[in-house]
DNA sequence: GACAAACATGTCAGCGAATGACAAACACAG
DNA sequence: CTGTGTTTGTCATTCGCTGACATGTTTGTC
């Protein structure tokens, strides 16, 4: 009546983000405090005051507590890379798309260099991550089909292998980062790797 | 203790192979019948007459029954690097050294081609994939370092970022490979990776 | 304001992977 | 045969995760 239905249960939407960020919250806590294995979903659930249950209706898993915004990121990411002209090349638009991704892990401060090296000790959340990775080159391939020159019966090949070399580069420069405590200057780093890598 | 004096005291080691060999290979018939996740563990220890628990005393986990090899692969991989003569850039070598991996996957016939399938279409499979690629990568690292000019600052992670890509090119070569049901040429497929990602 | 549909939550129950503890069966040295 | 050490089975338990059911709580409609 009175209130438009905004965006259809838009209000339901945005409560079910706020809880799912103060679980995260909660959980990045209990993880960095006493580590991600020896942390059970229950405690995180304590913590927020519910059943593990309900924690489970707002997390697939309990690595999405600790990864929930990777795809989110891959989308920008995407989005970042149509946006670049189209006379650039493969290489040059996926590193130019990788400009606001990393920025916002440098402002993020010592939160995200924390997040990195749980996530470089932790078996179990580098394999998740790692999925989150392979779902970044779905998003991204396409677009870097667009850019690719030559014979086109290879064009898939080479743009995903370029992608997906892109992204080991991306691992590399942060491990280096992570394990520098955050010194060393984390674009720097990439631009050397991908440097090597078309060596 | 997953690990082993190995080549000491033969025969034990010797009937710990052999029973290894027979449950993976029941696995694998299991895991091609029914699919990976379908199939319990106790299904695979009952198909071998042994109880559950004596399953996990020869594989750590329930992808190592498909993927317990992969280790062995990495050394023999690392070993054929170090094998590779001085003057071979990393690239080079590193391809080079692939070039027998390559040939047991192509002689193996459909057998490979199944489990390579198979091990795309199983995320567990993947990830756990995955981190044994992260152990090759720590495998080969020393042996590229070794052949990197330039600077000697930045030569860890410009190694790190060559060896990650290569097998990175690997991945998606394998991947339209069993795409392809085997039809298309592994090695021909790796080389057009390689050269693109090195545009 | 009443009512029905949609949604969130708690509780209970269960599966399956993985680990620890203990006892029995076995091989083998002396 | 006896003692030692390894392998295995059995039992119990933890933990991530899922399904089902019941109970409220919103939300939108008449």
């Amino acid at each position: 009546m009175t209130n438009a239905p905004a965006s259809q249960g838009g209000l339901r939407e945005v409560t079910r983000r706020a809880v799912q960020a103060e679980i995260a919250g909660r959980a990045m806590e209990l993880f960095l405090e006493q580590g991600f294995d020896e942390t059970t979903v229950d405690q995180v659930a304590a913590a927020v005051g519910m059943s593990g249950r309900s924690v489970f209706r707002y997390f697939a898993t309990k690595e999405d507590m600790v990864l929930g915004d990777m795809l989110q990121i891959g989308h920008a990411l995407a989005a970042a890379l149509q946006a670049r002209p189209a006379e650039e090349s493969p290489w040059e638009a996926l590193r130019r798309a990788l400009d606001e991704p990393l920025a916002a892990l440098k402002s993020d401060g010592g939160k995200a260099l924390a997040r990195a090296t749980m996530l470089a000790t932790t078996p179990a959340l580098r394999a998740a991550a790692q999925q989150k990775h392979t779902q970044w080159e779905e998003l991204l391939l396409p677009y870097v089909v667009q850019r690719m020159t030559g014979p086109a019966a290879t064009r898939e090949l080479r743009a995903h292998a370029i992608v997906s070399a892109a992204l080991s580069c991306l691992d590399v420069a942060v491990e280096i980062w992570t394990k520098s405590g955050g010194t060393k200057a984390l674009d720097t780093l990439l631009d050397t790797a991908i440097q090597a890598v078309r060596s």
